[in-house]
DNA sequence: ATGTCTTTGTGAACGCGTGCACAAAGATGG
DNA sequence: CCATCTTTGTGCACGCGTTCACAAAGACAT
């Protein structure tokens, strides 16, 4: 994954742990998967092999959500999908705005992923005078000069930052003075601000970073005397359940 | 944050913890600003609030790499650059290759994060055949059919995937078949990949549905009878060291 | 109804990550 | 050379998250 918050003050939302919260869009998504081909049941096994987790956190997780299963069977497809989508607030509309169309901006913006679950493009953001009128995805780019309009007309309360670096925090300030309580950002800044603003951050630098650590890792593990070396063609091995730490031998030749 | 990785079998390589390697490339971020500003050295304290975390989390991710400091001074900050790229394997070079040139795998082509750290797009690659030769970022598109061939010939070990959903796995098999053994997943699927692999995702939409979690959270805190509310220009309070997690009272009405 | 079999929900143990608080190290000034 | 002051490095405790393993719940067959 390429995400994380800034900071978890551990402040557990309710009683649903960070952690949880962060996997509920994964079930969703194998769920919605599953009710588009109409399997009315699923098990914990089953659902926790798609989303690619563990089937006892699964189902720790759903304990946190209510008791939504039933013993011998397993979950109701429809109804868990609706009860996670309440959950996570998706069954209202929340218009989000992408400050910042450059070539990451307009992506964002015919992102499909958008629309699909409630969150709706309420308008773009860009300080480029030429930019102004101009559509991007079928959507006019507005001047920054109407930020704090833009914002109080259309009850937004979910930014995206798209920017470039310098100017993120200047933007940040401004959603945040105008309303805006959560951000999104792409900047590869830190933003700060005020307490009760949620801020998460997407990084495209420093997931290749980290990536780039684990595989020098590798590289010095085997063969230290490698060259590019493709180990290549490992035997193909499934399952649901590897993550990116590499499940190393980790015995490390001195 | 956008990222995460699958799953973290806490295989702590070789004494540097998951968290903190996350972390590094916050501190390398900070200190490069630092360095460009020629500052000579900084203290625990100045280098954490500027890359947004905790001191004492900051020093105790620096001793897993060594002693680096001077007690009473600081860290010198152009020693620290070093020791931290190299750690995160930055000094060498990265080739790198992009699967699917949309709207997305075109900005991240054009993205300059990348050539900045050791990082170098070696190709660019889709499956439309009408893309082909096309010029992206000065550099032009390549067929999927050469996929293999690509990979082998520049000696690329990490892959970053951009395409539809639907042909993520399959291009990801390819991929790990032809050698690589990293890959930066940005469409929302669950990838399977054999042991040794690894994989981080960004998705967008789940960012998205953590915030709408959290902007729900507070919605029904305060005042539960409102409208679009913007509780707007709260008291500017500027911390550092702030989390999305926002600290609600927590204390649900029923 | 009763028994068997499947699958959930969760108590408990464990491990990682965080943050506090302080001792040790070294710089700096007299 | 000694005293003082700053800042690192880390031992320790705490809390969150993960996983195991099992009892309870219910479906289903007889």
């Amino acid at each position: 994954m390429a995400t994380g918050r800034t900071h978890r003050p551990a402040t557990r939302s309710r009683g649903i742990p960070e952690a949880t919260v962060a996997r509920l869009p994964l079930y969703l998504r194998a769920l919605t998967a599953l009710s588009e081909r109409s399997v009315p049941t699923v098990s914990s096994e089953e659902l926790a092999a798609a989303a690619g987790v563990n089937s006892a956190k699964l189902r720790k997780d759903f304990s946190y959500l209510g008791s939504y299963g039933t013993r011998g069977v397993g979950y109701d497809v429809e109804y868990l999908v609706y009860q996670i989508s309440r959950e996570l607030g998706l069954t209202q509309d929340w218009p989000v705005v992408i400050v910042g169309i450059g070539n990451l901006g307009a992506a964002l913006a015919n992102y499909g992923g958008f629309a699909s679950r409630g969150f709706r493009v309420a308008a773009l953001i860009d300080a480029d005078p030429a930019m102004a009128g101009k559509p991007v995805a079928g959507i006019p780019v507005q001047h920054t000069d109407d930020l704090e309009k833009i914002i109080e007309d259309n009850g937004v309360s979910i930014g995206v930052i798209a920017t470039p670096a310098g100017a993120a925090q200047q933007v940040c300030d401004r959603l945040v003075a105008a309303g805006v309580t959560s951000i999104l950002n792409f900047a590869p800044t830190v933003l700060s601000v005020p307490d009760g603003v949620d801020v998460r951050k997407v990084d495209l630098s420093i997931e290749l970073q980290i990536l780039a650590f684990h595989e020098q890792r590798k590289a010095v593990e085997e063969g230290a005397g490698a060259d590019g070396a493709h180990p290549a063609a490992a035997p193909r091995k499934e399952s649901a359940e590897q993550g990116p730490d590499g499940d190393v031998p980790a015995v490390m030749p001195a």
